[in-house]
DNA sequence: CTCATATGCAACTATATGGTTGCATGTCAA
DNA sequence: TTGACATGCAACCATATAGTTGCATATGAG
């Protein structure tokens, strides 16, 4: 689960989730073209996203293949941040009457 | 938006928001007594949360208090991650053409 | 077979990050 | 006023991270 947060923490790492979304199932080398670094650098940055689970990958040949992952990105991030959702009106309740000390509330 | 996935990339910030949410608004001292690091480390955590707009701080006398942000923590995250939802069926799809390339399909 | 292509592996570097300590500043309480 | 408490600021350190380069290995094409 951490893994996921550190994973999409670099930009680079979420211009690669993009451009699989872009076009599915590129291989490291057509993927390393549209980024500004070397291909060893963007090897790891999938490495990476491939152990967060983000990402899937299939050899055809000497080619290596990446696809966004069939595991949904999104469902273990709303599923952690989620419950901060619900929290959401109580805290925005304390935020403000602690703002709000000295005023006298009217009920309308 | 990159200062969010940032920001809950680190193990220590995810527990203070966990912490905020147990107990909303607690003040710098209280927040770092429950956590194994200096106050000043604490601190640190605690503006790098401020700035990525997940925490709101309030000042009680020399007390700066801590709250979840009530701009929801998870819209943002979901905006970006949502797309891919999307993707999910036909990244899903691509991936098993890709892996079955040489079973031929039947038709149900 | 031979060569070009695609990737992997390893060593190395610079900078970012998470942590520390020490001291300064500001506010409440006696 | 004086002192204790809460926080801020700054310097410093160790490690993690993002990047590099160079070379090794494996596969497809001629």
């Amino acid at each position: 689960m951490s893994d996921v947060f550190r994973a999409l923490a670099d930009e680079s790492r979420r211009s690669l989730l993009d451009a699989l979304f872009a076009r599915n199932g590129q291989s490291l080398s057509e993927m390393a073209e549209n980024m500004p670094m070397s291909r060893q650098a963007v090897a790891k940055h999938l490495a990476i996203l491939e152990s967060a689970n983000l990402v899937s990958t299939a050899w055809r040949g000497r080619e290596k293949l990446h696809y966004l992952n069939p595991v949904p990105i999104g469902e273990i991030v709303r599923r952690w941040v989620g419950k901060f959702e619900d929290a959401r009106v109580d805290a925005l309740t304390d935020f403000k009457e602690q703002m709000e000390t000295s005023k006298e509330k009217r009920r309308a």
